[in-house]
DNA sequence: TGCATTCTGGACCAAACGGTACTAAATTGC
DNA sequence: GCAATTTAGTACCGTTTGGTCCAGAATGCA
């Protein structure tokens, strides 16, 4: 049953490839060309392992989800404090808006802004992945109020749902070229709510 | 001098309807024939009177930009207070969350998303756009501060960039799928940080 | 060795892309 | 009514788009 040639190439690593460019570059602005060429693989075995282009890039979504929700979580629990892992999170937006060159936002919300509700399935896995991101902001929250940081008396799902809004408007604001010192500043006062 | 046969068509009228165009499909997302299409008009007036449609393109997020603010100093003039105004226009944000269909976002934060730095002279209007939508929350801001509703001690100018980065964040979370009363409840939060 | 199975490279596809060129039509000034 | 000027309609341009097909190469198993 399992005969045949062996791959020649990553199917992980050509995915990860090909997530990142579809970060950079959107869906639309991202010809099959170009992912071919970054994922070092030729069309016949793309179509083979990916389907189309359209599935290639869910599947870019749902591996940046898992990616990033595993990723928070981990900076979540080698935090000193909730309150310190929401800030610092909100204040990495601040990195994307260092660079000259990068400012490639997140995957997410890039998707969400491309597509809105015009593609079901694409909007499902981004509603998926805000789900996952508030749900990690909403166990901070949690976490900080029983440490005292935070009002134990405010909704910590909807806080949570609140640092999604802001991390969005920062990278967006980081996309049209804010600096990093007014990503700093609009993060504190993004925290604001949290008292 | 003025001689020659005469337009069919009225120019402001196509460029507003392919404003709409492109801030309902994004700029990658839309074809020139269906410009073409929306617009009414022939292949050759539209390259005589457009240029190209990367032109027409940032001629819309001029026109995008030149309503928008002149709606929002219209409304800010006519509400009852600053502190209004500023509620009312974040709150607008759940309109768009409630119609099934449309979710369109705005123009200036979807071209952020999809060109970020990436063409300088849409990066320009960009910005450009987004400081003048900032100008003007800082108006009502400081008219808020006169007021009694805003603390006084704040810096305007950081306010109105935050009331920026929150009705971002909240058009991104509409665009993803998020309901009216989760829109407004965000809402009621950003305006924490003006306390 | 021979065969089934699977993967690779590239030729090929129709359709759509943004943009150009040219002719016909409509106007003003003379 | 004729020349000059400008717009409208459309055929056409080369390129690129996402996607298919197929011959050949590489493996496991008998």
């Amino acid at each position: 049953m399992n005969a045949g040639r062996p791959l020649e190439f990553d199917p992980d690593a050509a995915l990860a490839a090909a997530m990142r460019l579809f970060w950079a570059q959107g869906y639309e602005a991202t010809s099959l060309q170009a992912l071919l060429d970054r994922m070092g693989i030729a069309r016949s075995s793309f179509y083979q392992a990916f389907g189309s282009k359209r599935e290639l890039f869910m599947r870019s979504v749902d591996r940046y989800r898992t990616d990033l929700v595993a990723d928070l979580r981990g900076q979540l629990a080698a935090s000193d404090s909730g309150l310190d892992f929401l800030r610092a999170t909100l204040a990495s937006v601040a990195d994307d808006a260092r660079g000259r060159g990068r400012r490639r936002g997140c995957l997410v919300f890039n998707s969400a802004a491309e597509f809105g509700q015009a593609d079901k399935q694409v909007a499902a896995r981004v509603t998926a992945s805000i789900d996952a991101f508030a749900a990690v902001f909403a166990d901070a929250i949690r976490r900080g109020q029983r440490e005292g940081d935070i009002d134990p008396g405010k909704d910590a799902e909807l806080l949570g749902r609140h640092i999604v809004c802001s991390m969005s408007g920062l990278r967006t604001l980081a996309k049209a070229g804010a600096g990093p010192r007014e990503i700093l500043e609009l993060a504190e006062l993004a925290l604001a709510a949290l008292r």
